[in-house]
DNA sequence: CAAACATATAAGTGATTTATTATATAAGTG
DNA sequence: CACTTATATAATAAATCACTTATATGTTTG
Protein backbone atom coordinates (compact mmCIF):
# COMPACT_ATOMS: atom_id res chain seq x y z
CA UNK A 1 0.00 0.00 0.00
CA UNK A 2 1.64 3.08 -1.37
CA UNK A 3 -0.82 5.25 -1.96
CA UNK A 4 -3.48 7.45 -0.11
CA UNK A 5 -7.21 6.08 -0.17
CA UNK A 6 -10.17 7.41 -1.91
CA UNK A 7 -13.12 6.78 -0.31
CA UNK A 8 -15.93 4.82 -2.67
CA UNK A 9 -17.69 7.64 -3.49
CA UNK A 10 -14.90 10.09 -5.03
CA UNK A 11 -13.59 7.08 -6.79
CA UNK A 12 -16.70 6.19 -8.38
CA UNK A 13 -17.43 9.92 -9.37
CA UNK A 14 -14.02 10.01 -10.78
CA UNK A 15 -14.31 6.48 -12.37
CA UNK A 16 -17.09 7.12 -13.67
CA UNK A 17 -15.41 10.77 -15.25
CA UNK A 18 -13.05 8.13 -17.28
CA UNK A 19 -15.72 6.05 -18.42
CA UNK A 20 -15.88 7.92 -21.66
CA UNK A 21 -14.02 7.49 -24.34
CA UNK A 22 -13.45 11.27 -25.43
CA UNK A 23 -12.47 12.23 -21.62
CA UNK A 24 -10.06 9.32 -21.35
CA UNK A 25 -8.20 10.12 -24.65
CA UNK A 26 -8.58 13.20 -23.19
CA UNK A 27 -6.91 13.07 -19.99
CA UNK A 28 -3.81 9.98 -21.76
CA UNK A 29 -3.11 13.06 -24.30
CA UNK A 30 -3.21 15.31 -21.53
CA UNK A 31 -0.44 13.50 -19.56
CA UNK A 32 2.10 13.82 -22.61
CA UNK A 33 1.01 17.55 -23.96
CA UNK A 34 -1.10 20.67 -22.72
CA UNK A 35 -3.94 21.16 -25.07
CA UNK A 36 -6.20 23.79 -26.27
CA UNK A 37 -9.92 23.61 -26.78
CA UNK A 38 -9.62 23.43 -30.44
CA UNK A 39 -6.79 20.99 -30.56
CA UNK A 40 -9.55 18.83 -29.10
CA UNK A 41 -12.15 20.03 -31.63
CA UNK A 42 -10.01 18.94 -34.66
CA UNK A 43 -8.72 15.66 -32.48
CA UNK A 44 -12.27 14.58 -32.04
CA UNK A 45 -14.44 15.59 -34.89
CA UNK A 46 -16.87 16.88 -32.40
CA UNK A 47 -18.51 20.15 -31.56
CA UNK A 48 -16.40 23.09 -29.53
CA UNK A 49 -19.45 22.96 -26.76
CA UNK A 50 -19.17 19.17 -26.34
CA UNK A 51 -15.58 19.65 -25.91
CA UNK A 52 -15.53 22.98 -23.65
CA UNK A 53 -18.13 20.38 -21.38
CA UNK A 54 -15.99 17.33 -21.30
CA UNK A 55 -12.98 19.57 -19.77
CA UNK A 56 -15.50 21.45 -17.33
CA UNK A 57 -16.20 17.91 -16.06
CA UNK A 58 -12.69 17.18 -15.87
CA UNK A 59 -12.06 20.35 -14.51
CA UNK A 60 -14.75 20.04 -11.71
CA UNK A 61 -12.95 17.16 -10.15
CA UNK A 62 -9.67 19.04 -9.89
CA UNK A 63 -8.30 15.99 -12.92
CA UNK A 64 -7.35 18.90 -14.81
CA UNK A 65 -6.37 23.24 -14.72
CA UNK A 66 -6.56 25.46 -17.05
CA UNK A 67 -4.35 28.75 -18.20
CA UNK A 68 -5.26 31.63 -20.28
CA UNK A 69 -2.36 32.22 -23.05
CA UNK A 70 -4.16 35.08 -25.07
CA UNK A 71 -7.15 34.23 -26.49
CA UNK A 72 -6.20 30.48 -25.50
CA UNK A 73 -6.99 27.91 -22.55
CA UNK A 74 -4.45 25.80 -22.32
CA UNK A 75 -5.44 22.57 -20.23
CA UNK A 76 -3.25 20.08 -18.48
CA UNK A 77 -2.80 17.92 -15.56
CA UNK A 78 -3.60 18.87 -12.33
CA UNK A 79 -0.43 17.24 -10.45
CA UNK A 80 -1.67 18.45 -7.03
CA UNK A 81 -5.02 16.91 -7.62
CA UNK A 82 -5.56 14.02 -4.45
CA UNK A 83 -6.74 11.61 -7.70
CA UNK A 84 -3.50 12.74 -9.56
CA UNK A 85 -1.91 9.15 -8.59
CA UNK A 86 -5.12 6.95 -8.94
CA UNK A 87 -5.45 8.58 -12.70
CA UNK A 88 -1.85 8.23 -13.31
CA UNK A 89 -1.82 4.68 -12.73
CA UNK A 90 -5.08 3.98 -15.13
CA UNK A 91 -2.99 6.28 -17.74
CA UNK A 92 -0.12 3.56 -17.26
CA UNK A 93 -2.35 0.63 -18.88
CA UNK A 94 -3.18 3.01 -21.99
CA UNK A 95 -1.64 2.73 -24.97
CA UNK A 96 -0.01 6.57 -26.09
CA UNK A 97 -2.82 8.65 -27.86
CA UNK A 98 -0.13 10.63 -29.04
CA UNK A 99 -0.78 10.14 -33.15
CA UNK A 100 -3.68 12.20 -32.26
CA UNK A 101 -1.49 15.30 -32.28
CA UNK A 102 0.67 13.99 -34.87
CA UNK A 103 -2.04 14.33 -37.22
CA UNK A 104 -3.02 17.84 -36.18
CA UNK A 105 0.78 18.91 -37.02
CA UNK A 106 0.81 17.13 -40.26
CA UNK A 107 -2.58 19.38 -41.00
CA UNK A 108 -0.57 22.16 -39.80
CA UNK A 109 -3.19 22.62 -36.89
CA UNK A 110 -1.24 22.19 -33.54
CA UNK A 111 0.76 25.33 -34.46
CA UNK A 112 -1.68 27.45 -34.30
CA UNK A 113 -1.93 27.52 -30.69
CA UNK A 114 1.35 27.64 -29.52
CA UNK B 1 5.76 -0.25 -17.58
CA UNK B 2 4.88 -3.51 -15.86
CA UNK B 3 1.54 -4.49 -17.25
CA UNK B 4 -0.19 -5.27 -20.74
CA UNK B 5 -1.85 -2.22 -22.28
CA UNK B 6 -5.85 -2.36 -22.73
CA UNK B 7 -7.07 -0.81 -25.55
CA UNK B 8 -8.79 2.90 -25.12
CA UNK B 9 -12.50 1.40 -26.14
CA UNK B 10 -11.76 -1.64 -24.02
CA UNK B 11 -10.46 0.00 -21.15
CA UNK B 12 -13.40 3.20 -21.17
CA UNK B 13 -15.73 0.25 -20.79
CA UNK B 14 -14.23 -1.48 -17.95
CA UNK B 15 -13.90 2.09 -15.81
CA UNK B 16 -17.73 2.72 -16.83
CA UNK B 17 -18.66 -0.35 -15.43
CA UNK B 18 -16.20 0.70 -12.04
CA UNK B 19 -17.93 4.05 -12.36
CA UNK B 20 -21.10 2.73 -10.26
CA UNK B 21 -20.71 2.47 -6.18
CA UNK B 22 -22.55 -0.55 -6.35
CA UNK B 23 -20.66 -2.41 -8.49
CA UNK B 24 -17.22 -0.92 -7.57
CA UNK B 25 -18.23 -1.48 -3.63
CA UNK B 26 -18.97 -5.08 -4.77
CA UNK B 27 -15.55 -5.83 -7.21
CA UNK B 28 -14.15 -4.24 -4.16
CA UNK B 29 -15.80 -7.33 -1.56
CA UNK B 30 -14.92 -9.54 -3.74
CA UNK B 31 -11.77 -8.97 -3.61
CA UNK B 32 -11.69 -10.52 -0.19
CA UNK B 33 -14.63 -12.22 0.48
CA UNK B 34 -16.57 -14.60 -2.28
CA UNK B 35 -20.15 -13.65 -2.13
CA UNK B 36 -23.60 -14.90 -2.76
CA UNK B 37 -26.36 -12.38 -4.52
CA UNK B 38 -28.03 -12.30 -1.39
CA UNK B 39 -25.54 -11.39 0.47
CA UNK B 40 -25.12 -8.56 -1.95
CA UNK B 41 -29.14 -7.86 -1.69
CA UNK B 42 -28.68 -7.34 2.14
CA UNK B 43 -25.35 -5.07 2.07
CA UNK B 44 -26.57 -2.82 -0.77
CA UNK B 45 -30.49 -2.35 0.56
CA UNK B 46 -31.89 -2.92 -2.82
CA UNK B 47 -33.73 -5.53 -4.75
CA UNK B 48 -32.18 -8.66 -5.81
CA UNK B 49 -32.81 -8.07 -9.75
CA UNK B 50 -31.01 -5.08 -9.55
CA UNK B 51 -28.29 -6.60 -7.91
CA UNK B 52 -28.30 -9.61 -10.46
CA UNK B 53 -28.16 -6.78 -13.48
CA UNK B 54 -24.98 -5.42 -12.04
CA UNK B 55 -23.75 -9.08 -11.30
CA UNK B 56 -24.22 -9.33 -15.16
CA UNK B 57 -22.69 -6.50 -16.19
CA UNK B 58 -19.62 -7.68 -14.05
CA UNK B 59 -19.53 -11.07 -15.47
CA UNK B 60 -20.73 -9.98 -19.43
CA UNK B 61 -16.78 -8.35 -19.08
CA UNK B 62 -14.99 -11.51 -17.27
CA UNK B 63 -14.71 -9.15 -14.27
CA UNK B 64 -16.37 -12.02 -12.03
CA UNK B 65 -16.88 -15.20 -12.63
CA UNK B 66 -20.06 -17.61 -11.07
CA UNK B 67 -20.36 -20.84 -8.99
CA UNK B 68 -23.40 -22.67 -8.25
CA UNK B 69 -23.52 -24.11 -4.67
CA UNK B 70 -26.79 -25.80 -4.09
CA UNK B 71 -29.16 -23.40 -4.71
CA UNK B 72 -26.84 -20.44 -4.22
CA UNK B 73 -24.41 -18.83 -6.55
CA UNK B 74 -21.79 -17.74 -5.61
CA UNK B 75 -19.54 -15.01 -7.09
CA UNK B 76 -15.78 -14.18 -7.20
CA UNK B 77 -13.21 -12.43 -8.98
CA UNK B 78 -12.21 -13.61 -12.27
CA UNK B 79 -8.04 -13.40 -11.64
CA UNK B 80 -7.62 -15.11 -15.04
CA UNK B 81 -9.30 -11.79 -16.98
CA UNK B 82 -7.34 -9.78 -19.01
CA UNK B 83 -8.31 -7.01 -16.61
CA UNK B 84 -7.40 -8.03 -13.55
CA UNK B 85 -4.32 -6.54 -13.52
CA UNK B 86 -6.07 -2.66 -14.24
CA UNK B 87 -8.97 -3.77 -11.56
CA UNK B 88 -6.25 -4.49 -8.70
CA UNK B 89 -4.47 -1.79 -8.84
CA UNK B 90 -7.48 0.61 -8.87
CA UNK B 91 -8.76 -1.28 -6.12
CA UNK B 92 -5.62 -0.75 -4.01
CA UNK B 93 -6.86 2.91 -3.79
CA UNK B 94 -10.36 1.78 -1.80
CA UNK B 95 -10.56 1.86 1.70
CA UNK B 96 -11.51 -2.17 2.95
CA UNK B 97 -15.04 -2.66 2.99
CA UNK B 98 -15.53 -5.55 4.63
CA UNK B 99 -17.20 -3.67 7.32
CA UNK B 100 -20.43 -4.77 4.73
CA UNK B 101 -19.67 -8.53 5.86
CA UNK B 102 -19.59 -7.57 9.26
CA UNK B 103 -22.61 -6.60 9.45
CA UNK B 104 -24.28 -9.03 8.11
CA UNK B 105 -22.26 -11.54 10.55
CA UNK B 106 -23.88 -9.69 13.27
CA UNK B 107 -27.22 -10.45 11.64
CA UNK B 108 -26.32 -13.48 11.19
CA UNK B 109 -27.26 -13.11 7.30
CA UNK B 110 -23.65 -13.96 6.46
CA UNK B 111 -23.42 -17.50 7.27
CA UNK B 112 -26.89 -18.55 5.69
CA UNK B 113 -25.09 -18.49 2.02
CA UNK B 114 -22.33 -21.12 2.91
C1' DC C 1 -14.20 50.33 -31.16
C1' DA C 2 -15.95 46.97 -34.61
C1' DA C 3 -14.89 42.48 -36.47
C1' DA C 4 -12.90 38.02 -35.86
C1' DC C 5 -11.50 34.31 -33.07
C1' DA C 6 -11.47 31.16 -28.88
C1' DT C 7 -14.07 29.52 -25.35
C1' DA C 8 -18.04 29.04 -22.04
C1' DT C 9 -22.75 28.60 -20.82
C1' DA C 10 -27.73 27.59 -21.45
C1' DA C 11 -31.54 25.12 -23.19
C1' DG C 12 -33.31 21.27 -25.38
C1' DT C 13 -33.21 16.45 -27.24
C1' DG C 14 -32.19 11.64 -27.95
C1' DA C 15 -29.66 7.81 -26.04
C1' DT C 16 -28.15 5.32 -22.19
C1' DT C 17 -28.47 3.72 -17.52
C1' DT C 18 -30.38 2.06 -13.25
C1' DA C 19 -33.96 1.02 -10.76
C1' DT C 20 -38.70 -1.30 -10.20
C1' DT C 21 -42.33 -4.79 -10.88
C1' DA C 22 -43.64 -9.03 -12.80
C1' DT C 23 -42.45 -13.40 -14.20
C1' DA C 24 -39.48 -17.46 -15.24
C1' DT C 25 -36.05 -20.97 -13.99
C1' DA C 26 -33.70 -23.95 -10.97
C1' DA C 27 -32.57 -26.23 -6.64
C1' DG C 28 -33.85 -27.89 -1.90
C1' DT C 29 -37.33 -29.65 1.38
C1' DG C 30 -41.33 -31.69 3.68
C1' DC D 1 -44.79 -33.32 -6.17
C1' DA D 2 -46.28 -28.95 -4.10
C1' DC D 3 -43.85 -25.22 -1.64
C1' DT D 4 -40.11 -22.42 -0.56
C1' DT D 5 -35.78 -20.22 -1.53
C1' DA D 6 -32.25 -18.26 -4.70
C1' DT D 7 -31.43 -16.25 -8.88
C1' DA D 8 -32.23 -14.56 -13.73
C1' DT D 9 -34.71 -12.23 -17.26
C1' DA D 10 -38.09 -9.02 -19.39
C1' DA D 11 -40.57 -4.88 -19.68
C1' DT D 12 -40.80 -0.39 -18.35
C1' DA D 13 -40.32 4.10 -15.96
C1' DA D 14 -37.30 7.65 -14.11
C1' DA D 15 -32.91 9.68 -13.97
C1' DT D 16 -28.67 10.81 -16.11
C1' DC D 17 -25.66 11.84 -19.89
C1' DA D 18 -23.60 13.62 -24.07
C1' DC D 19 -24.65 15.78 -27.83
C1' DT D 20 -26.69 19.85 -30.61
C1' DT D 21 -27.97 24.73 -31.49
C1' DA D 22 -28.03 29.30 -29.90
C1' DT D 23 -25.98 32.77 -27.40
C1' DA D 24 -22.71 35.09 -24.21
C1' DT D 25 -18.02 36.33 -22.70
C1' DG D 26 -13.39 37.57 -23.32
C1' DT D 27 -9.21 38.52 -26.24
C1' DT D 28 -6.80 40.15 -30.31
C1' DT D 29 -6.44 42.96 -34.32
C1' DG D 30 -7.22 46.29 -37.95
Amino acid sequence: MHQTLIDITNATAILKLLGDKTRLTMVKILNSHDCCVCEFVEIFKTSQPAISQHLRKLKDFGIVKETRRGQWIIYSLNKESEYYPLVQTILQYLPNQDYNLKELEKQGLRISCE
